[in-house]
DNA sequence: TCTTGACCTCAAGTTGACTTGAAGTGGCAA
DNA sequence: TTGCCACTTCAAGTCAACTTGAGGTCAAGA
């Protein structure tokens, strides 16, 4: 059976085996057994860290993407809850568009302070949440490396 | 004139003063004044604001924000960073379209683990980092509340 | 003038997501 | 059989980004 090493997946993954056992410790990612000490990984693990990379990406903690895509697949969201995440993720892409546009702006533009720079100012005005005084953004969480 | 004082800033852009002042404090945006005590804003800070908003959720630490867009509105990075950024956000909406459309799919799909539905898998090679043993992600960091 | 309440400062605490370090284990090549 | 070394556990440390709390200040309405 093609069962992988965590020190392979690890490297496959680019994720640090560190971060893989504390993973499977908050029960995120499952290994199917060991080799000794090593942990052994399914294959379709590797799936399941592309899927959490993606969700750390759209702000989502490993708590809320561990109940969208489970363990071994299975969730333990409503349906509704699923779909509202799938907008929250719509209205970050439109954010997204526009910073992009925006940085592209900064990046050409030849006006001292952008904040003075009209076309500047409209690329913003389509920002999604530019005007709310709504409380948190999509799944907005902090960051970090 | 009509500067926003602290209080109306927030509830105008949905951000605690406890936050605002600490934008302040790391230099991310600027207060024009005091009025008494009271820190007062200038209308663009709501622009601002959004713009911070948007660079959180695309994954930039507050220092990279800062660097990009500057507290008033001057950037301090060359012109090819930027681009560089804006392409980093390209790969990550790639990456979120990729996730809305995995998410749509496990609200709807009724096989009971989704890693052995052949469409889910088929959604997920799409992902722009699904198969990167490359080190971290376009802004990648963790989020937080 | 007096009170109120929203602001102020500064230090310390919190949170999520890891990372690091010390001390131990076990499969495998020599 | 002996080393080696990549793994193991567990506790503690780190980091960004805030938040909280204690104690203080001041403009404006009663």
């Amino acid at each position: 059976m093609n069962l992988l090493d965590i020190g392979v997946l690890s490297e496959r993954s680019g994720v640090p085996a560190s971060t893989l056992r504390y993973y499977e410790e908050i029960g995120l990612i499952e290994s199917l057994g060991r080799r000794g000490l090593r942990r052994q990984f399914g294959p379709e693990a590797l799936t399941q860290l592309a899927l959490i990379s993606m969700g750390k990406t759209a702000g989502f903690s490993l708590e809320e993407i561990k109940n969208a895509f489970g363990k071994r697949g299975v969730s333990t969201l409503p349906r509704q809850a699923l779909h509202q995440r799938a907008d929250d993720i719509d209205v970050q892409i439109r954010g997204l568009i526009t910073l992009r546009n925006a940085l592209r702006h900064v990046a050409e533009c030849s006006a001292p302070s952008h904040m003075e720079c009209p076309k500047f100012r409209r690329l913003l005005s389509l920002a999604p949440y530019s005007h709310a005084p709504t409380e948190a953004q999509p799944g907005a969480r902090a960051k970090r490396k």
